[in-house]
DNA sequence: ATATTAAGGATAAATAATATCCCTATTATA
DNA sequence: TATAATAGGGATATTATTTATCCTTAATAT
């Protein structure tokens, strides 16, 4: 059980997206570029995030896309539900009305012990990404990222958007 | 990203061998019957169970499988990393080291953000699933199933327990 | 001896993830 | 106004994973 890699590639966008001064543009082929990922996947990552209304694109020569909302709006899990959907990790496939010695009329009310305690985990660990907003990352980047090697990136960032 | 049926066999078949009286076996074939399952492919999950030291196994008729400690003693983590492997849901793989501007030289030490916040989650969905173990699930179990439609399953168990 | 079992190897089928290609409508800009 | 660049999205291909099935082997209770 292991995420698409989108979810990666969309956070490592929004990071990026987090920085773009207000009302700049970034294109898929330059968020392509900078982190060496197939441009045509990986647009449908970011299709993703703009049908989840977490990014604003635009169109032609200058077009692309810029974060909706501030960062500090914008959590983990909004971009991982937007690109991984919004299906829990446990599916219950309620294997216990195959019990042979179930009376026939009887029906079973609510999920059982089994699947509650697994979905009790998939809240833990989404709340825990629902915790964390992408100003939060851009502090943890800014702090670990070499000085130098982050004003190079913005600079190569902002001589490509439109 | 969904966890594979095994996990949710093997904590179903796990229920039943928490109720198991002391030194019964109950086989592969007995627990595929009861949850409506394939036997061959149940056969699998279960394996992975006992390589993982949770089941002890014994052949010949009247083989089969029984927990190789008390229920209170197995937590629910236990058997979902028995079945589905230890790795993490998040994997990293480094894309910010395709950053253009990155100096070649330049080698990163540790794991990025991004990676460590995700792990974070994971960490959270882990340590749910160890605090829960196969005595709080039975008393689960036993709470809300019916109490004649337990004890024919049970009845039915010891019927084909060895 | 016989029947039954777990273990595990080999292989097949179905499903999901990872791409690639191409067409359309929109839009900045030359 | 023409041109080039863009996002959106449909169709299709490739690869990996999940879900099985089948068969052989060694152990064991009766």
């Amino acid at each position: 059980m292991i995420l698409k890699s989108q979810v990666e590639w969309a956070l490592h966008c929004c990071a990026i997206l987090s920085g773009l001064p207000e009302g700049r543009y970034l294109s898929t082929k330059a968020l392509a570029e900078l982190h060496g990922l197939p441009k045509e996947y990986l647009s449908k990552a970011l299709q993703s995030l703009s049908q989840a209304g977490l990014v604003d694109t635009t169109l032609g020569p200058s077009g692309g896309y810029r974060l909706a909302k501030s960062p500090g709006q914008v959590t983990f899990l909004d971009i991982v539900e937007a690109v991984e959907g919004e299906t829990r990790t446990f599916v219950c496939n309620n294997i216990r009305t195959n019990n042979p010695c179930l009376p026939d009329d009887y029906c079973y009310s609510g999920p059982c012990a089994v699947a509650r305690i697994m979905w009790e985990a998939d809240e833990a660990w989404r709340e825990k990404l629902r915790s964390v907003t992408l100003s939060d990352l851009e502090r943890m980047l800014v702090r670990e990222t070499p000085a130098k090697l982050w004003k190079d990136t913005f600079a190569w960032v902002l001589g490509r958007a439109g």
